[in-house]
DNA sequence: TGTACATCAGTGAACGCGCGTTCACTGATGTAC
DNA sequence: TGTACATCAGTGAACGCGCGTTCACTGATGTAC
């Protein structure tokens, strides 16, 4: 980690929040949550520990935006992956799953802040419908699934939503970098969400199970 | 949350140790497993600040001991869940899966500490054993599972073991008390969970697709 | 094009705080005889 | 049963540290005329 310090010329530096978020995101990725400082962060932009201040009203708020900013990245990165559903629900959806892990690992702090940190949705304008978003592409590759399966034995959207929700959440945290879990056992957490969708989707019946 | 404080009588505490983890629970509970000082905890058992160091090295050893002890309750759970797959191999599994969740909830600090805490493998002694055998129990389901499995279609046990335990390990952190999903969608976690290990029982062959 | 001035985005020093940890100490306990 | 003494498990004061936050300030920017 080079304690790159943004080396400024100028008085003003231009574009310090974005500065103060990048600090956080890289600070939070070595230390964690609530190893995160405003000072260090201040310190890593360059700039006074007052500083700051001019752009966030306490330490919180600067963890709120983090929070709402990588909600909007996420659903942006799940909604390109989906696109559309396009060529088929399975071969779209598959690439969402890649996407919400690839987004775990590449944006651990941002995931962390988001969904492990405890920031409140009534503290936060913006989390509500940043994070809605979100889940509302995972309903959406619920919703084309479930088309192909028969009317009887449909589960309700909302379920199935939650369910592949937990299996990947479940799957990008416990096989994640430093996890207890990770090095149990010789599997990315690709091959595990990859392969247990693909059990979960023959459940559902849209997968005819000689399809292997 | 009454800061009850031990009322001690006597110069020695007799039961310090413990004490110091149970008030390290209450603390992590209260306020994440960062938030948590051993100052309070010293504070809360009733001694002086300097006391906790007659017991553990430092913070983090007292952290660790809170790690291992989490663990060895946590696989005594689940074996006693599993009850040797009696009476038969799917309804002890589900209650294996009920036994997590509510560890997860109960336990809730002990689970922090476990999963979200970055407790090192190499600097705690006695985590790999404990953690280890955590997973044995689920390994155990997924294998006496597997034997209702055509051997043909038979996933690794490894493998089954991962996806049961991202299921379950996802449904307990994001439908848990304070997550952004919980509220999103009208359900519990056991609901979650029993309707997914469901489906993919069901896409193992496990259990026939008509027995709704 | 030039100047006065309001506004903005920084500075740097200071504050109070609580933490982790160490130290020399002391009260309580238990054991050898 | 009684006593000397080693050991154990606490105390309390102190340390250095870094944090979040506030304050009066100042340098830079941009706008009105």
């Amino acid at each position: 980690m080079s304690k790159r310090r943004d080396t400024r010329t100028s008085y003003h530096h231009g574009n310090l929040k974005e500065a103060l978020l990048h600090a956080a995101r890289r600070l939070i990725e070595e230390k964690g949550a609530d190893g995160f400082t405003l000072a260090e962060a201040a310190r890593l932009a360059g700039v006074s520990p007052a500083a700051p201040y001019r752009h966030f009203k306490d330490r919180n708020e600067l963890l709120g935006a983090l929070a709402v900013s990588g909600f909007e990245k996420f659903g942006e990165a799940l909604e390109r992956a989906w696109e559309n559903g396009r060529p088929d629900a399975i071969t779209a959806f598959t690439r969402v799953g890649q996407a919400y892990l690839d987004f775990a690992r590449d944006e651990r702090a941002a995931y962390k802040i988001m969904f492990e940190s405890g920031v409140s949705l009534e503290g936060t304008p913006g989390l509500r419908t940043a994070s809605g978003r979100s889940f509302d592409v995972l309903r959406t590759c619920a919703a084309a699934l479930l088309e192909r399966v028969p009317a009887k034995q449909r589960p309700p959207v909302d379920l199935m939503s939650v369910h592949i929700w937990a299996l990947t959440h479940g799957t990008a945290t416990l096989f994640s970098d430093k996890s207890l879990a990770r090095g149990r056992v010789p599997v990315t957490s690709s091959d595990v969400l990859e392969s247990g969708v693909l059990v979960y989707l023959r459940g559902l019946g849209i997968i005819p199970v000689d399809d292997d």
